[in-house]
DNA sequence: TTAGGAACTTCAAGTACTTGAAGTCAAAGG
DNA sequence: CCTTTGACTTCAAGTACTTGAAGTTCCTAA
C-alpha cells in the first residue's frame, strides 16, 4: 500500500450511513466476528473506521444483501483474507448463492402474476361482476396447479 | 356470497408460494393469532386453505411487507375485519405490493450480475489471469454501487 | 468553566422468524 | 399388502438482528 497518510476516520454514524448498515448491525457484526475489530478513540473508547474498515465492511454488505449466512460470510471474509487458495471455497459458497437467486426469480415471477390476479379479481369484485371474479378465482387454481407440477 | 360450492382448497406448500410468506411463517402467523385458524384435513390434520384463507394470507402478507409489526397485524385484523366491503383498500395495497415486486425484481437482476461477476472474478485469480481479474473487479465494484443505490 | 444535549459505550432482553428433531399421513411402486 | 418417499404435523431451540437501560464522553454555547 502507498499514501495512506491521509487516512481519513469515521464514527460509528458516518459509516452507517455510507455502508447503508444500521449502527447496531455494525456492533453486532464486528462482536460475532463477521468484521474485525474496530479500532478506537484514545480517551473516547469509541470507534473510529478507516477507509480500509469502511471497504471491509462494505463487501460484507454486499454479501448480506445477497442472502447470506452470517456464517457463511464469516467464512467467506476470513478466506479473502488469506487470498487466492480460497478461490476454490469462493467459487463454491457463490454458485449456491446463484441456485438460490435462480430459484428465488422463478418464484418472484409467480407471486407477480398472482398479486396482478387478485388486483383483477377485487376490481371485478368492486365492479360486481360475479362472473368475472370467479373466473379469476379459477385462473388462481391454475396458477397453483402450475405450482404442482414445476 | 353466492357460488363458493367450487371453492378450491390449497396445501401449506401451494399457499406459501401464492403469497410469498414461507410455510414456516403461515404457521407462526396462525400460532400467534395473525390468521384465523385454518380449517384441516379430516384425517391427514394438514392444514387447507380455502380462497378465502387466501385473501387473509394476501392481506396480512401486504401488511408484513409494508413494515408493519406482528401485534400492530393482530390488531389491525382483529378490529377492521377483512371483505368484500374491503375492496378499494385491498386493490391500493396490492397495488403497493406489485410495485414492490417489481423493484425486488430488479434488485434480483442485479444481485444474479453481481455474484455470476464474482465467480468470473474467482476464476480468473484461480487461473492466474491478473488483468482479467483486475478488470472484473472493477466492474462488480461498479455494480456494488448500483445495488446499494437502488 | 460549567451546563446540557447528542452520540457513544456495554449488556440484557425482546422480536420475528427459521431450523431441526421426532413423529404422522398418503400416494406410488414392487 | 407392504415399503418407501415426501409433505405434513408440533414443539423446542437457534438465528439475526433490534431495542432499551444505564452509564460515559464529546461538543457547543453561555
Amino acid at each position: 500500500m502507498s499514501a495512506r497518510t491521509t487516512q481519513h476516520e469515521y464514527t460509528i454514524k458516518e459509516a452507517a450511513a455510507l455502508t447503508g448498515l444500521p449502527a447496531s448491525t455494525l456492533r453486532y457484526y464486528e462482536s460475532i466476528g463477521v468484521i474485525a475489530p474496530i479500532s478506537r478513540g484514545a480517551s473516547s473508547g469509541h470507534r473510529l473506521y478507516g477507509e480500509d474498515d469502511l471497504d471491509q465492511v462494505m463487501w460484507v454488505a454486499c454479501l448480506a444483501a445477497t442472502g447470506m449466512s452470517v456464517s457463511d460470510m464469516k467464512r467467506y471474509v476470513a478466506n479473502g483474507q488469506v487470498g487466492p487458495s480460497a478461490a476454490r471455497e469462493q467459487i463454491e459458497l457463490l454458485e449456491e448463492r446463484r441456485r438460490r437467486l435462480t430459484d428465488e426469480a422463478q418464484q418472484l415471477v409467480l407471486r407477480q402474476r398472482y398479486v396482478a390476479l387478485k388486483i383483477d379479481y377485487w376490481h371485478a369484485v368492486d365492479a360486481g361482476d360475479e362472473a368475472r371474479a370467479e373466473l379469476l378465482s379459477g385462473e388462481a387454481r391454475v396458477l397453483a396447479d402450475e405450482l404442482r407440477r414445476a
